[in-house]
RNA sequence: CGCGGGGUGGAGCAGUGGUAGCUCGUCGGGCUCAUAACCCGAAGGUCGUCGGUUCGAAUCCGUCCCCCGCAACCA
């Protein structure tokens, strides 16, 4: 059984494409946040990411590229993993459904589904495009044709497939919702699941024939495992099965499973009722988040609508993407973004708020203390003001960890950012910079160790959503963060958020700024 | 009547019975340590519609209108 000291939580593993639009990287950098976070708690985290590759596309999309279709989705997965280490994700594995562990384990997956008795053969029949050898649900129709290959008819054909028997956990699953809600989170997509529920399940296609790109599917070479008995079980596979027990038992069941919400059914009903049939223990939640909307759409290729990484990295920073997506995207919900509202928003919260905070307050350790603060004094009669700062920063630190534990990132971000007003709000009220010239050494230099410790906690607190910014403003401060670059290794949230934590001798750096600011491209006169 | 979500000042959101709040933006003032940054104040909303319950509703009930998702691998 898995321990309160670790935390195992994935992304869902992406469809195979060249590169990863930023909508795709948002999933991931919400999950990056959240693994961080936990290390930041001080547990052991395991946090897993990966691609989908079986994907019936990639077959014939080989063929047209002339590559081996592992050729092809090799040459895809790279791509990804790079922009994932650009975005500083701290995943501990990348997993590929190709992957030789993760064959073994869907085969195990379906195996163990079959000795259980839940799966048969029966008939599928669809609409079914030659174009790309797949079958076409009515969502993916448009006006009667596959939209890839619409000078091509589309045929209606049966097929010989296997079949799992979901509506066999009908009441199981009725019985989950009732006794643990907090499965599927938020609670408007645990309604929808639930509707789903009510309708009756049905059972679904586990099984392709004909195609040989795929895992084999046990008992039947003739078929190849259809896309759930693979793309779930990775989440095992990530965790050690079925080749590596230690690990599996310290991993799994996972605590968390990030996904989008238009994959809620597959991981509310499908996932625990097949974790069920194999006889494993469930993970503790799915959370799915929404999605990122640009000029009010969807983002996609085919209506040109997509934000560029590329872009926004020039105009932000890896640290400023981050940052931004979480910031304004709730991450429950759909939220529109705009260019101009992303740079209002770095421009306002990073570059303004926080990033000015850091640099004022070193700037005048340094010019007004030579760089060197006093320990904190505790609190006296004339620093009610330091006993307030003191307060909001608990009060913020608290209101932080309420909204990470339920995934309300951004809410998570307007709690620090809350901190950061009061700091500056402190520094106009003490004004540091009249002590000076009224020759009040002792409290200016009380003052600035405040400014410097609401500083260091905030560090901490940002450091899951902008991990690189956050060590440098740690090394300005000269207090080194005590985890390494993927958050791991702290003492745990409470000790580092603790006021007065600093002794003495403490020696800020040179003033930087953290976040300078940006702004919109010229509009480009084509 | 398919299911789910949503309609609150210019923008994004909070607010589930008791004088409508927050962030951004706008306007005015202050400060000068700082990244023309920071702080304070102000303007701006008949809370989608119509009706009902109530001493009292954004908040409960009903009607209608509008927007967004939804069954297969497009986050």
């Amino acid at each position: 059984m898995a321990d309160a000291d670790r935390f195992y939580l994935t992304t869902a593993i992406f469809y195979p494409a060249p590169a990863p639009p930023l909508h795709s990287l948002f999933e991931s950098i919400g999950a990056d946040a959240v693994a961080r976070y936990q290390r930041l708690l001080g547990k052991e985290t395991r946090f897993l990411t990966g691609m989908d590759e079986h994907s019936a596309q990639v077959e014939p999309l080989a063929v047209q590229h002339g590559k081996e279709p592992k050729a092809l989705v090799d040459a895809w997965a790279e791509v990804w993993r790079a922009a994932f280490d650009r975005f500083d994700i701290s995943y501990d594995r990348f997993i590929r459904t190709t992957d030789p562990d993760h064959v073994r384990a869907s085969i195990e997956m379906v195996t163990r589904a079959q000795a259980a008795g839940d799966i048969y053969k029966g008939t599928y029949a669809g609409w079914y495009c030659p174009g790309d050898n797949e079958f076409k649900t009515d969502s993916q129709i448009v006006d009667g044709h596959c939209p890839d290959h619409p000078t091509l008819e589309l045929q209606w054909l049966e097929e010989e497939n296997y079949f799992f028997a979901l509506s066999r956990y009908q009441g199981a699953l009725e019985e989950l919702y009732a006794t643990n809600p907090g499965f599927c989170e938020p609670e408007h997509f645990r309604n929808e699941v639930l509707g789903w529920l009510k309708e009756g399940l049905r059972d679904f296609s586990v099984s392709r024939a004909g195609g040989s790109w795929g895992i084999p599917f046990p008992g039947d070479p003739q078929h190849r495992i259809y896309v759930w008995f693979d793309a779930l079980t990775n989440y095992l596979t990530g965790a050690g099965f079925p080749d590596a027990p230690a690990m599996f038992e310290r991993f799994w069941p996972a605590d968390l499973h990030v996904i989008g919400k238009n994959i809620t059914r597959f991981h509310c009903l499908y996932w625990p009722a097949m974790l069920m049939s194999a006889g494993l223990p469930l993970p503790r939640q799915v959370f799915a988040h929404g999605f990122m909307l640009l000029r009010g759409e969807k983002m996609s290729k085919t209506r040109g609508n997509v934000l560029d990484p590329d872009l926004a990295v020039e105009l932000f920073g890896v640290d400023g993407v981050r940052y931004l997506v979480l910031r304004e995207i709730p991450f429950d919900r759909d939220s529109d973004v705009t260019l101009e509202g992303l740079v209002r928003r770095y421009n306002a919260d990073l570059a303004n708020d926080l990033g000015n905070l850091v640099n004022r307050t070193v700037s005048m350790a340094n010019r007004y203390l030579s760089g060197t603060l006093p320990t904190l004094a505790g609190a006296d009669a004339e620093a009610e003001a330091d006993a307030e700062l003191r307060a909001a920063a608990a009060e913020a630190v608290a209101a932080y960890q309420a909204a990470m534990e339920r995934k309300h990132l951004d809410e998570a971000l307007m709690a620090l950012m809350g901190l950061v007003r009061a700091g500056n709000g402190y520094a106009e009220s003490q004004a540091p910079w009249a002590l000076s010239k009224a020759g009040a050494t002792e409290r200016l230099a009380q003052v600035l160790a405040a400014m410097a410790e609401t500083c260091r906690i905030l560090g901490h607190l940002v450091a899951p959503f902008t991990p690189t910014t956050a060590r440098a403003l740690h090394e300005q401060l000269g207090v080194p963060a005590p985890y390494d670059e993927r958050g791991a290794g702290g003492p745990g949230l409470a000790q580092l958020a603790a006021w007065g934590a600093i002794g003495t001798g403490w020696q800020v750096g040179q003033a930087t700024p953290l976040f300078p600011r940006t702004e919109l491209p010229a509009e480009d006169p084509s």
